[in-house]
DNA sequence: CAAACAAGACTACAGTTGTAATCTCAAAAA
DNA sequence: TTTTTGAGATTACAACTGTAGTCTTGTTTG
């Protein structure tokens, strides 16, 4: 069985700058990023000890960061999420919805069907 | 300011129960669900003290229960969270991923787009 | 009236989250 | 070599969550 990995909505910074560049050592991540280092520390940690970031050793007393779940599987798992509390479920539903709540317009609709017919 | 009323997804199933039937007593909230009744009983006083649903006296000692927070308001803060984790907020992106995802299909995105022109 | 019932109030308790300070100690700098 | 620095480890702590038990007391039942 999976262990279910949640990333907290503090943690995803962290993760998207790793999705984005890749493979960093803890100042190459902090460095492009915005608030307390103390913090930031913390953040990270807890993502290793979650299993959402592998750390490698690199040179003594440092580490090399990767993300252990990807961009996708943090996607899927947001969306499965949304719809569930949201709108049952249904991908359809929730359409709708962004439809009526003007969220989508007939213009990107079409542009989709447009891309699907391209393949 | 507007205070944040977050519904935690354990409370959540008792707010679909209030926004489909209205106003109900507590049993009959609890009537409609499964689980735990001492559970059941604490999430409902949070949500009253959150504030996401309200209590009218009854007959003494019982109360009428009301969500006060509307399920579209809710549906709003869960499409926009989701929006920003996942998609930078952008709803354009969402579809696309749903799109390749096959999570919506060509023939869904014309419904919509018929219905749309029908007003 | 006495006993049982139950809605609501109060208490409990561990895990997660957001936020951050302090401690350790090897490596870099002076 | 002595000092400084800083990555990582450890500790802190309150709010929120998920889950549930106990206490109070008016109401219903026998």
């Amino acid at each position: 069985m999976k262990k279910n990995i949640t990333i907290a909505d503090s943690e995803l910074p962290i993760m998207k700058i790793l999705w984005e560049k890749g493979t960093l050592t803890s100042p190459q991540i902090f460095e492009n990023m915005h608030g307390n280092k103390s913090t930031l520390k913390t953040l990270l940690q807890r993502l290793v000890t979650k299993g959402a970031v592998t750390a490698k050793e690199n040179t003594s007393r440092t580490y090399l960061y990767t993300a252990a779940v990807t961009q996708q599987e943090y996607i899927n798992s947001e969306r499965k999420s949304f719809l569930q509390k949201a709108f049952d479920g249904s991908a359809k539903k929730m359409l709708l919805n962004f439809v009526q709540e003007e969220k989508i317009t007939k213009e990107e609709l079409q542009q989709l069907i447009d891309m699907i017919e391209e393949g």
